[in-house]
DNA sequence: AACTATTTATAAGA
DNA sequence: TTCTTATAAATAGTT
C-alpha cells in the first residue's frame, strides 16, 4: 500500500471560514474535538462541566457530565441566589419527579461512558476482521457476527435512537403541576 | 542554558488523577485548552457557545461567546416553545429542565457515539490476551473481549435500553394536552 | 470517510 | 506557578 503524497495539516488563521462546507466539516471535527477533551476533563479531574453549542444552522449540540440540566441549574442558582424558594421548591418536586424516572438510564449510561474510558487505557483495539454488516440494525445480525462493524451499526442505531429521543422531547408539553400532586 | 534531556510529554491513561497538586494543574491547563479551543470554534464557525465548569474544589468557572446566560437563555427557551408566563419565569425553567432531561439523554448518547468512535479509530492490532470475563454486568467488559454469551447479553441490554428510552419519552407527553387551557 | 503531514496541546521536569 | 521540551493528540488539506 503506497503512501500518498499528502501535505498534511496546513496551518490555519482563526477567522471566520467563508467556504460553506469546509465549515461544516471544521465545525463537526472541533465540537466533537471539544467534547471529547471536555470527557476527559471529567474524568480526569473529576469536574461537572455542560457545553452548549449552536451551530450556523441553529442546531443545538450540547455535552454534559452528569448532565446539561443539573449544571445550567447550578449555575442559575448560583448566579440568583434570592430566587423564590417556591420556584425552587416546585423545580425540585418536578426534577426529582422526573430524575426518577430516567435515573437508571442515566446510569447506565454513565457506567457505559467509564468503561469505554477503561478499554481506552488498556490500548487495546478493535478488531477489524471483514466488512460483512449488511443488516440494517445491528439487533437483526446474528449474533456471532457482532464484530466492530457492527459495532458501528450499533453507532447507527443509537443515532436512530437519539433522534428519537430528541423528537419526542420536542413535541412535550409539561404540566407541572400534575407532577407535584 | 543547557538543553535537558526531559522527558516531554509522556501518554496518560483516562483516569481519575489522585496526587491532587498533580490534578490542580491538569485541570488549570486543560480548562485553558478547552476555552480556547472554544474560542477558535466561535471565530472559524461562527458558533455560540457556553461551558460551564464545576471544579472538584466547586469553584465554577465559565466561557461564553457571546455570553453564557444568553446561551442558557436559548437553550432553555428552544425546549419550551409555548413559553406560559406563570409566576416570574419560575415554570419555564421548569419545563426547560425537565425537557432538557430528554436532552440529557440525548447528550449521553452522543458521547456513546464519540467514545465509540475514537475507539474505532484506535483499531491496532488485535490483541486478545486476557479473555477474562469476570464482570457481573456487560457494561463491565471492554467490549472488544466481549465472547460470544456476552454480546448476548449486550443485545438484550440494548433492546431493553431502547425500550426504556421509548417508554420514557411516551410517559412525558403525558400532560401534553392541559397545558394549552 | 480515510489518510498523513503538521500544527497544537500538554505531561513531566526544572 | 511559570517556563521548557519531548511527545501525544488534534486537525487542515487531500483523496
Amino acid at each position: 500500500m503506497a503512501k500518498k503524497p499528502g501535505m498534511g495539516r496546513q496551518k490555519i488563521k482563526i477567522a471566520k471560514i467563508e467556504v460553506k462546507n469546509h465549515l461544516q466539516v471544521t465545525f463537526s471535527k472541533r465540537r466533537f474535538g471539544i467534547f471529547k477533551k471536555a470527557s476527559e476533563l471529567c474524568t480526569l479531574c473529576g469536574v461537572e462541566i455542560a457545553i452548549i453549542v449552536f451551530s450556523p444552522a441553529r442546531k443545538v449540540f450540547s455535552f454534559g457530565h452528569p448532565n446539561v440540566e443539573s449544571i445550567i441549574d447550578r449555575f442559575l442558582s448560583r448566579n440568583n441566589p434570592n430566587n423564590s424558594p417556591i420556584a425552587n421548591n416546585s423545580l425540585h418536586l418536578v426534577e426529582a419527579h422526573r430524575n426518577a424516572s430516567v435515573r437508571g438510564l442515566n446510569l447506565q449510561l454513565t457506567q457505559i461512558l467509564g468503561e469505554l474510558e477503561i478499554e481506552k487505557k488498556r490500548g487495546e483495539s478493535l478488531d477489524q476482521m471483514r466488512k460483512t454488516s449488511q443488516s440494517q440494525y445491528w439487533w437483526e445480525a446474528p449474533i456471532n457476527q457482532l464484530d466492530l462493524h457492527e459495532l458501528e451499526q450499533l453507532k447507527d442505531s443509537m443515532e436512530d435512537l437519539k433522534k428519537y429521543v430528541t423528537n419526542q422531547a420536542s413535541k412535550q408539553q409539561v404540566n407541572y403541576e400534575k407532577h407535584g400532586d
